[in-house]
DNA sequence: TTTAGCACTCTCGGTGTTAGAGTGCTAACT
DNA sequence: AGTTAGCACTCTAACACCGAGAGTGCTAAA
């Protein structure tokens, strides 16, 4: 074997073998699991050349060495052979995920329970983005004398509600009128459209009306901008108990804002994103396989996995790809209806 | 001073000392803070007594004393004097919480959010309990060609809506039948009534609509249902970063329905659970700071802060309790309307 | 009942010591 | 040029040991 292909072997031995046990690996066990035809003096020489390089380190000086970053991103790149999740495993994933999924919101809940609980690492979800959304329908329902609650329902599945007051009696007249008059102003408009100028010249439309609708207004707007923002759902946080990453994780869950950020900025498809790579420092020690789920063909939310850096990259990469794709196919159904 | 009243004192001290500082209390120290005006001996002779006790121990040999969880109870129970949150800070609580109070799951996320914040702990809250409400009304929402919601509004101000799908068309007048029927069957019922033979009941006297109702009639008895549920929010995990309890707590988090059942565990008003008091392992070294809020006069759901076993007990009572009747005010004012 | 005095115990930080693992280097070999 | 055997070297992990300092419990006297 040529000494390029064989430096190439070995680092691959190296990931999978730091992979299975977590012990570093040292030359002499390299020669037993990787069954080189060649002496641990040679595979010594490859190993610094490796080290030189910055595929892998040692944790000491008479320690075995361990990837690096760009070790395991060589190995994700050139080394791995994901297999795609069998029948049987595809069809498990589909029943658990129909069960309860009349919502988006409950689908994608279940997602990242399911996808923590399959991969034993902590799991996200986001609802789906909704800036390219249009609004459907707006209704009104009646809960009190001086109270309703708007319901505005999203071409992605997305429904919110939002409840509001008015100084009036709330009458079946009343409501009539408001369903009438926004959704004449809102149906079929896109969510990102929505800002202060909108609601603005919406406002001045109203004419002889303009006394009874604020309130309604407001509250379909503020529906409006709440169905705009994905949630965020995780699982598995006490997947954390014993970790050392348990602090960093939980520094960058701290703040949601940034979180949906992170979420957001991560590629279509399914993908791995190790340590450093990741946008968020907390994250600089653990690895995050990622797939973005389509509603129609377009890419949408994400469902994402965050584990160490020494995780089973082929696992994760097929079960979460499997898990978004069952995603997006549940997702088009509800929304059908 | 007599033997008796000073060990009392010196209880008190040392548990006060050890609050605020962390280090286990020596005798000399004591001294000097307590301005107790014996010699270290005769306090060492006192504590001895108080360790027999089971009030305090030495965390090793050569160490000062900590308090036992019985020595925090007897401080709790007879040393502390809580003082209530000034009028300036109530105002500021107020204030913070009638913000975006508009759902009772709204107040209550926000009421942990500032719990937590308040504390410096992590913190909780529930909705309020159902078991004793009343449906209040039902009403029925078109989303698609074959698919509509159901919104069930209940007495205690929790509104909660169902997905559904039928075969059939959805028209107005379909809705319109609904909302007559179901309204006839479920306005002013207990929700702890709903149970399957009340369904079952309830579907039999339908007579001809009998099969336009069953997808109805499970909506409204699943939204039901999940009214009934309390949810239980939280707010202050990142407070968990560095701390010892991490792992525990985590563990404890863990188990949504665990998790629900202890705290409907807690007492009425506002108390602390100190360690092994609480009916959950996973705190056996936390201490539990809780208060019920109520609706109408009668008890509803909890707030509660968990902590280390070493906290500013005093502080944290006067914060829960507060912000704990703050809630009660505010949840009154949503459900009146 | 209180106090002074003293011996005792334990922790904490620092220091050696040893066994074992794994390396890098050199010089010989193919 | 590439490979190999052999060996000295380095580093860690585990353990025991030591001394200073803190705080105690006990005793005998006030």
């Amino acid at each position: 074997m040529e000494p390029a292909a064989r430096k190439k072997r070995i680092l691959s031995a190296i990931v999978e073998s730091y992979i299975n046990t977590g012990e570093p690996v040292g030359s002499k066990t390299l020669i037993n699991e990787a069954g080189l035809k060649v002496s641990s003096a040679t595979v010594r020489n490859d190993m610094a050349d490796l080290t030189e390089r910055g595929y892998i380190v040692q944790p000491h000086t008479s320690a075995g060495r361990i990837p690096t970053q760009l070790g395991y991103r060589y190995y994700v790149d050139n080394a791995l052979e994901v297999k795609p999740v069998s029948e049987s495993g595809r069809e498990y994933i589909t029943g658990v995920l129909s069960q309860n999924a009349d919502s988006p919101e409950a689908l994608l809940q279940n997602a990242a329970n399911l996808l923590s609980q399959l991969t034993g690492c902590i799991a996200f979800s986001t609802t789906p983005t909704g800036d390219e959304s249009r609004i459907r329908k707006i209704s009104f329902v009646p809960t009190g004398a001086h109270a309703a609650m708007a319901v505005v329902i999203v071409s992605n599945g997305i429904i919110k509600t939002k409840l509001f007051r008015c100084e009036f009696l709330i009458t079946p007249e009343i409501l009539e009128v408001f369903d009438k008059a926004l959704n004449e102003v809102f149906a079929g408009v896109r969510l990102s459209s929505i800002n202060r100028p909108f609601i603005q010249t919406a406002a001045a439309g109203f004419g002889e009306l303009s006394l009874l609708m604020p309130s309604a207004l407001m509250a379909v707007k503020d529906a409006s901008e709440l169905a705009r923002e994905v949630s965020v759902y995780h699982s598995g946080l006490g997947r954390l108990i014993g970790e050392a990453r348990a602090d960093s994780i939980l520094e960058f869950l701290q703040n949601r804002h940034d979180l949906a950020a992170t979420l957001k900025r991560l590629p279509q498809g399914t993908a791995v994103t190790i340590g450093k790579e990741n946008s968020r420092v907390e994250l600089a020690y653990s690895s995050v396989v990622s797939s973005r789920y389509q509603i129609d063909g377009n890419p949408s939310g994400v469902l994402a996995a965050i584990g160490p850096l020494r995780m089973d990259y082929a696992r994760m990469l097929s079960v979460t790809d499997c898990i978004s794709s069952c995603v997006s196919g549940l997702l088009s159904e509800i929304i059908e209806y």
